[in-house]
DNA sequence: GGTGTCGCAATCCGACTATC
DNA sequence: GATAGTCGGATTGCGACACC
């Protein structure tokens, strides 16, 4: 079995900058929680990396004692069973083990296997799972690899034949949407990559490949059900006062459309560390602008490059 | 600067599984 | 069957950030 010493819990810590500091720390007999988190962090990240997902208990026991045997002011004074019970206690009496270190182990392994849990459920399309509702299942690609690269790399420098380029983006679809959600490139770069995906008709080919039975139910209910509904709505909040009788229902569907940024809470979203939270307003922009016929399409589009670029 | 919101990690706990 | 170990859901705490 392998066995881990005093000496190596200093050997681990020096490997980084916040365990330095640590061990700084350790060294004056205090230490505050955030440093023991970090603690715990990088000596599970050394467990894992030397012991796999899994260590045994005697691995785990071996590190606490480790640890205690090291930095005594760590040793948990109020278990008297154990020097290091704080940090790692075996399973006994039907109870789970426990400690700081097991604790840890066990959310890293949770991490670790949720995406790959999410994938699995993705080989079927999910029935009533969470991770089913919450990801919409790509199906699998159904030419080579090799084959999509020919395809994309002609798609970048051709634009004719038309039914050529259909048929390419129509082969490269699933391909596409898997591309776009390991990326999640913006709009430039999915211009880049895909240049002819703002062609007229691809996005809803690409729709149509990926949700066959879900493609046409939008259409389908969105007039008959789904305006009146809104309208309703938006009207019992007031954002409609104006009577709109003899609209045609078209114009009733689009204006249901145009009311959702009010109605819906625009979502909050992360980029990085930076989060975005959009205004109602905002979202508004977002949505095609309709305007009457006869509208100075070359002043309005001029106000518009300046007022929502 | 105070407050509210959000996301993430830590923690707790019951249920389940594997092993002896 | 008893026990140790694992898993997953729920709860709690904390830090970052935006808004007023």
């Amino acid at each position: 079995m392998d066995v881990i010493y005093c000496t190596d819990i200093r050997q681990i810590l020096t490997g980084s900058t916040e365990g330095k500091l640590i061990l700084g720390s350790l060294d004056g007999d205090v230490i505050i929680p955030s440093q023991r988190k970090c603690l715990v962090r990088i000596l599970v990240s050394h467990l894992m990396e030397k012991f796999g997902e899994s260590p045994t208990s005697e691995t785990k026991k071996a590190l606490a004692a480790a640890l205690i045997h090291g930095f005594p002011s760590l040793k948990d004074e109020s278990d008297t069973s154990s020097d290091f019970g704080y940090w790692f206690t075996p399973g006994r009496n039907r109870r789970p083990a426990t400690g700081f270190l097991e604790e840890r182990l066990r959310n890293v392994r949770k991490r670790m296997r949720k995406p790959a849990r999410s994938q699995s459920t993705q080989q079927t399309p999910p029935q009533s799972s969470e991770a089913g509702t919450r990801r919409t299942f790509i199906p699998e690609c159904t030419i080579s690899e090799e084959r999509v690269i020919q395809c994309k790399e002609w798609l970048k420098h051709n634009s004719q034949p038309l039914n050529q380029v259909e048929q390419y983006m129509q082969d490269t679809a699933v391909y596409r949407a898997k591309s776009l959600r390991e990326n999640g490139w913006d709009i430039e770069g999915i211009r880049q990559e895909f240049p002819h995906l703002f062609t007229p008709g691809m996005i809803a080919q690409d729709f149509h490949i990926l949700h066959r039975e879900a493609a046409p139910k939008l259409f389908e209910t969105w007039l008959p059900l789904f305006k009146d509904k809104i309208l309703h709505l938006a009207r019992r909040e007031g954002n409609i006062i104006s009577s709109l009788d003899g609209l045609t229902p078209d114009c009733l569907g689009e204006l249901a459309l145009s009311q959702l940024p009010t109605l819906l809470p625009p979502t909050v979203y992360k980029v990085g560390r930076k989060v975005f939270r959009y205004t109602i307003e905002k979202s508004k922009l977002a949505f095609i602008d309709h305007k009457p016929v006869g509208t100075n399409l070359v002043e309005y589009l001029h106000e518009a490059k300046v007022s929502r670029p």
